[in-house]
DNA sequence: TTAATAGTGTCTCTGAGACACTATGTG
DNA sequence: CACATAGTGTCTCAGAGACACTATTAA
């Protein structure tokens, strides 16, 4: 007696059906801890103590612990590697290619944080680096980044360029109607400071009068009466952000934080379109 | 002999340590599969065979392979829950609060895809349903949708409603620059028609004039010189999308499908802010 | 006074909103 | 011919780009 014939799904069970689908494969939170400096994206680097690239530098990442949740994770990995907390930080990407680590089936969860200038500096210690970002490619396109030392490119671990990349196109898409400059820069602040950043993360030079009118007009900014001090020539007044209050965390981490489990009740469900 | 003081990285490291750390998350990937019909947004949902939430409906998903990629893990669901291939998919959001699975501990990879509203209906079969979505929040904030089946709300099964809030979220944003509308609907379609997909996207009514100088100064859209059929009144010109080549499959499936461990060469490194 | 940057005024151009208008196929 | 929808013309207004201009401070 033949065997009924196999279903399509049947066999594209079949086709990827392997008994090591059913192990569960690791969970790493990986950090692009950006800042602006000298005009340029920066991001901070850790060299890695040990294999796999053994010596070469990565962005700050851990494993995920099995009591904390994703958002959790990255704002640990940020304090225990670089010893900051309260930054802005949000989700990018969960990068999943089977063979992007070594060692056996490793998920990376991107996360991108940012951070001023001063803290960056004072956060640095001895097997860390800030790496210049270039970026190849132009505005929606994405793609790697090439990280820099000053002197020589230097290629990352893992797909951590991957990882740069994305978190600069987001940075790029997220400028057009969200106040993330502020987040790079201290409490106070001039409006050429804030126009540079800019810059940084566009890539390109932009006009001051819009600039200054677009900034102005948004409401985001207060300013604070005061100038800044020890300049060459004219100083420029400081501008503070206006709204601090909703930028700590991203807004899944809040939303998510204490969702529990409601019990909900079972419906008597009809379908609209369904035919069963 | 006193133990020397523990570092505040220590302390860090042991109020967070826990045995079971060492474990490994479960990961899942769920799609959320959208379509447009009648004006509003609707997604496919799929009752549960079993525990937990039995019987209440979901969003297509499975746990990832060991060697697939996560978005071929996504159009493996698609294609085994849904029997649709080619569709525009991208990924979304990850999800992994800690207690959002009540077996054990489950992380979602969330995708969102795009069909047009003959190809849904023609992949229902009878555990499935079309669910309206309703958006109860404005603009850039996000959140959870309702889901109602023309009747009832429908309350789904673990966070899904949260999937769902974000795919909005991202198509609302994602309206602004690509164009998304196509994906939901027929090789040929009016301009009618494409408005009323951005308006049930975007929640809103949007103005003919504007609307229509916008897609046709945005280069995408081709005249095809056929009209509609079987209209009351005058029909309405068929227009098609101008180029279909890079909508299938996300950016950065393209980039790491065929990712590979480069060596590299393990330079003499140089910071620019190192201390070390 | 000069240098150098802070900050403003204003013109143009583009594109969205708003609304009235013309065009055309079916009954 | 009437109707309902397709499709266009045009006015206004808001905002960006571009550039010249004034203002202010230290050396």
């Amino acid at each position: 007696m033949a065997r009924p014939p196999l279903s399509a799904e049947d066999r594209r069970f079949l086709d990827s059906y392997d008994p090591s689908d059913f192990e569960r494969p690791s969970v790493a939170v990986d950090v692009a801890l950006i800042t602006v400096l000298e005009g340029s994206l920066h991001a901070l680097a850790v060299r890695r103590p040990e294999s796999p690239y053994k010596g070469r530098f990565a962005l700050p990442g851990g494993f995920l612990g099995m009591k904390e949740s994703l958002d959790q994770a990255a704002a640990r990995v940020l304090a225990d590697k670089a010893g900051l907390e309260g930054l802005f930080i949000e989700q990018l990407y969960t990068f999943g290619a089977p063979r992007r680590d070594p060692r056996t089936r490793v998920l990376s969860v991107a996360y991108y944080a940012l951070v001023s200038q001063e803290r960056m500096r004072d956060a640095i210690s001895k097997d860390q680096r800030l790496l210049r970002l270039e970026v190849p490619w132009e505005g929606e396109a994405g793609g790697a980044v090439l990280a820099h030392d000053g002197a020589r490119k230097i290629a990352l671990a893992f797909d951590h360029d991957e990882i740069l990349g994305m978190a600069i196109k987001r940075l790029r898409g997220k400028l057009n109607y969200a106040p993330v400059g502020y987040q790079l820069l201290g409490e106070t602040f001039t409006l050429r400071q804030l126009q540079e950043v800019h810059e940084a993360i566009l890539g390109q030079k932009l006009l001051k009068p819009p600039f200054r009118r677009r900034m102005l007009a948004s409401g985001d900014l207060v300013a604070t009466g005061e100038f800044e001090a020890g300049t060459a020539y004219r100083p420029a007044e400081l501008y503070r952000f206006a709204d601090r209050a909703d930028l700590g965390g991203s807004y899944l981490e809040r939303v998510t934080r204490e969702r529990t489990l409601t019990s909900g009740d079972e419906d008597t469900l009809r379908g609209i379109l369904g035919r069963g």
